[in-house]
DNA sequence: TAGTGGTCTAGACCACATC
DNA sequence: ATGTGGTCTAGACCACTAA
C-alpha cells in the first residue's frame, strides 16, 4: 500500500498562542523594558482585535514563565533581576541555619580573551571570538563561599568593565538588563562534586582536595539564545544547594 | 489615636480555591486514586453548583502543581509515579552524554529500626519511634553510582520487606502509591559536596576521599506532611545533576 | 456519534491602587 | 471616581478519543 506520509499536522495554534508570540516578541524587541509596565488587558484586546480573556490568557502564561509580573490595580509589569523577591534568583546556596546576611562580591578578574572551544560551542559562538572573562569570589559570612568564572560574548557586553562591575551596586544580572539590555530568562545547571585545585583552593581558602559543589550554569535569553556561560565552585561546609522537585 | 489592630484580613477565598480545596481532599482522602480518571469538568460543575470555567480554574491549577494530568478527549486523571513521562521525576541525575540505558537496582538492606533523633525531627515523628531503613545502590551502566539510604515512618509502610521491594518492578515510589497509598507530592531537595568514605566508598567502588555529590531529599504528601527522608550519594564522573533555573 | 477537554467570547461584578 | 487586574458566568464552537 502506497501511504503518502502525512503533513506533520498542519499546526493548529490557538488564538492565545498567537497573541502570546506577538507580545514576547514586543519584550525580546526591548519594546517592553524590563520594570516597566506593559498595556492594559483591555488595550491589547482592543489593539489585537480579541476578547479580554484571550489577551488574559496569553498574559498568564508569560507570567507562568516570569516574563510578566502581574500586580492587581496596579497593571502588568515585566519582570526583572532588579526586584526584592527575585534578587538572587538563580543563586541556590543558601546557608544551612537560617537566611543569608551580608553578601560580599570581590571581583578578581575580567578580561577580553578568545573564547576556548568548549566555551564557544556552550555560548554559540565561532571558535576564537572574543569573549569576556570574569572571575569573582563571593563571601557570604565573611568567609568565602563561592568562586565564579563567568563567560559572555564580547559583542552584545561591550565596553563591560571591571570597574563598572565593582561600582554597580544590586545583581550583576540587573546590570546586564540595564546597561546592555540583555535579560536572561532561564538557564540551566550542571551539577557535580569536584576536588579543590589550585585557584580554587586559593581563592577559597580550602585545602587542595576538599570536596566543592561544582555548577555549571548556561543562561539563556528571550529564543532560548545562550549568553552567559558561568562555572561555579560552592563550598558546601556551610551551605547547601536548595532545589525543590514537583 | 487609639487604632485597634485591624483583622488580618477577612480572608477573602476565591470560589475556584474553595473548589480546589475540596477536590484536594478527595485526592487526600483516596476517594480518587493515582492513575483513575476524574469526573468531567461539567459533572463537577454540576456537584458543586458552579459554572465549568470555575471548576476549570480549579483543575488547571491542581494539573499545574502535578495533582492531575489533563488529557483531551479522553478525561482528567489522577497522577501517578508509574507513568512513562513521570518514570523517574524526582530523579534529576543524568549521563553526561546522551540519554541513559539500563538502571539496576541492588537492595543492600531494609530493616525495621528505632528513628535516630534528626531522621525523627525531619519526618516528624517523637524520638524513638520506629522507621524503616533501607539501603540500595543504582547503577546506570553497570557501573554503580548512586548510593541512597532511605527512612520512612514505619506506621504507613507496615509490612514493606527487602523481598516486596526488589520484586516489584517499576519505580518504588509506585510501589508506595499502589501497596501504601502513600503518594509523594513534592519534594526539596539539599545538596552538597562530600567525599567517599567507609561504606559509600565500598558500595560505590571508589576510593576514599572521591567527591561524591551529598543529596538530601524530603518527600512530602498532601498537607506537606513529610513522609520520606531519602540520603543519596551520586557519583558525579560521568553523571550530572541537572536542573532547570526560570 | 457522543463525550471529553480546549478555545473564545461578552458581560457583570469584585478587589486593589491611585488620584 | 477611575482604572487596573481578578473572578464568575453562560453559551457557542473546536479538537480529540472511543465506541
Amino acid at each position: 500500500m502506497a501511504t503518502t506520509a502525512a503533513p506533520p499536522t498542519p499546526a493548529f495554534s490557538p488564538l492565545y498562542q498567537q497573541i502570546k508570540a506577538l507580545m514576547l516578541r514586543e519584550l525580546q524587541a526591548g519594546v517592553w523594558r524590563p520594570g516597566e509596565t506593559i498595556p492594559s488587558e483591555t488595550e491589547l484586546a482592543g489593539r489585537f482585535k480579541v476578547s479580554q480573556g484571550t489577551v488574559r490568557k496569553a498574559i498568564d502564561e508569560l507570567a507562568a514563565e516570569n516574563h510578566l509580573v502581574r500586580r492587581q490595580g496596579k497593571g502588568t509589569f515585566v519582570a526583572t533581576h532588579g526586584e526584592q523577591q527575585t534578587q538572587f534568583r538563580f543563586l541556590r546556596l543558601q546557608p544551612d541555619d537560617g537566611v543569608s546576611e551580608g553578601t560580599t562580591r570581590r571581583f578578581i578578574d575580567c578580561r577580553r580573551l578568545r573564547a576556548p572551544a568548549d566555551v564557544a560551542r556552550a555560548l554559540g559562538l565561532r571558535s576564537g571570538d572574543a569573549a569576556i572573562q570574569i572571575k569573582r569570589v563571593l563571601s557570604l559570612r565573611d568567609a568565602p563561599v563561592v568562586f565564579d568564572e563567568i563567560w559572555l560574548p564580547a559583542g552584545p557586553f561591550k565596553g563591560l568593565t571591571a570597574e563598572r562591575l565593582s561600582d554597580y551596586r544590586g545583581p550583576m544580572y540587573q546590570l546586564f538588563e540595564s546597561e546592555f539590555g540583555v535579560r536572561m530568562v532561564r538557564a540551566e545547571e550542571k551539577i557535580r562534586a569536584v576536588a579543590a585545585q589550585g585557584e580554587s583552593a586559593e581563592l577559597l581558602a580550602l585545602p587542595e582536595g576538599t570536596p566543592l559543589l561544582s555548577v555549571e550554569r548556561l543562561s539563556l535569553t528571550y529564543g532560548d539564545k545562550p549568553v552567559e556561560l558561568r562555572r561555579g565552585l560552592y563550598h558546601t561546609a556551610t551551605h547547601h544547594y536548595r532545589n525543590e522537585l514537583s
